[in-house]
DNA sequence: CCAGACGTTGTT
DNA sequence: GTCTGG
DNA sequence: CCAGACGTTGTT
DNA sequence: GTCTGG
């Protein structure tokens, strides 16, 4: 699953890559959790635009916010037919720029976070779906973070892992008029070589924990116990 | 027909 | 809004 | 995901 | 144990 990111490369970087212009400025994050706001790339009338959005997708016909704050992650297995994510997978999806999530490792009853990044130190787009929430003023964005089954690198940690796109596939994602079957095809584990991961402190596990070490490599050796 | 759900994950 | 269960 | 709370009443 | 907030 995706339950937990950060985000603190440049804006500089992140609008050449992901073809944004005028993304807005940002402190770099290395601990987002669900129901903060993070940034989406979308697909505007005139080219990308980057929008916060809230994690945690509201359905549009949602009564309340609080719907929505449990979706956090889209099975890519069902997206296409779940009543809270059909609409929004046909017509809102988004790139959730990353440069890295954390997985939990559970030994013996502990909780270890391991950090999960590119072996290149580029930033990830994770495959993302959003929404606009009309019951408050001015209208809620919320989003949501695809997964699906893990790669070699993350199966240790866990089954599930985000949906991560290459830049080639940026402009199929977010376009709108893109057929379905294609795009499912789109949502797959990525690429073994990819990714590298690595156990770090398990103070971020608080959400309030926002240190920069909180996506260093520790030792293994003696933190756990 | 109306009422009620609509989601993922991990853990037991 | 739309599907499912009763 | 983890951490932390987990309640009611009346009044402003 | 389970829900809410971050």
């Amino acid at each position: 699953m995706c339950a937990r990111f950060s985000l603190f490369s440049g804006r500089a970087r992140l609008a050449r890559l992901f073809q944004v212009p005028d993304l807005p400025e940002f402190e770099p994050r290395y601990n987002i959790a669900p129901s903060l706001d993070v940034l989406a790339i979308v697909a505007g009338p005139s080219g990308r635009e980057g929008h916060w959005m809230r994690w945690g997708l509201v359905p549009f016909w949602a009564d309340d916010r609080k719907v929505g704050l449990s979706l956090i992650n889209a099975r890519g297995e069902t997206v296409a037919e779940k009543p809270a994510f059909r609409r929004s997978f046909e017509k809102r999806r988004c790139l959730i720029p990353a440069d890295g999530f954390f997985e939990w490792e559970t030994i013996a009853g502990k909780k270890q976070p391991h950090f999960i990044r590119a072996r290149d130190g580029e930033p990830l787009a994770l495959a993302g779906l959003w929404e606009r929430w009309h019951g408050e003023d001015p209208p809620l964005e919320s989003c949501t973070i695809i997964t699906t089954s893990s790669n070699a690198v993350i199966e240790p940690l866990h089954d599930r892992m985000p949906v991560i796109l290459p830049e080639a596939h940026f402009d199929e994602w977010l376009d709108p008029e893109s057929d379905r079957q294609r795009l499912l095809r789109l949502i797959t584990p990525s690429d073994d070589e990819l990714l590298i991961e690595y156990a770090v402190t398990p103070k971020m596990g608080n959400t309030r924990y926002e240190a920069p070490d909180a996506i260093e490599p520790i030792g293994t050796q003696g933190s756990l116990f």
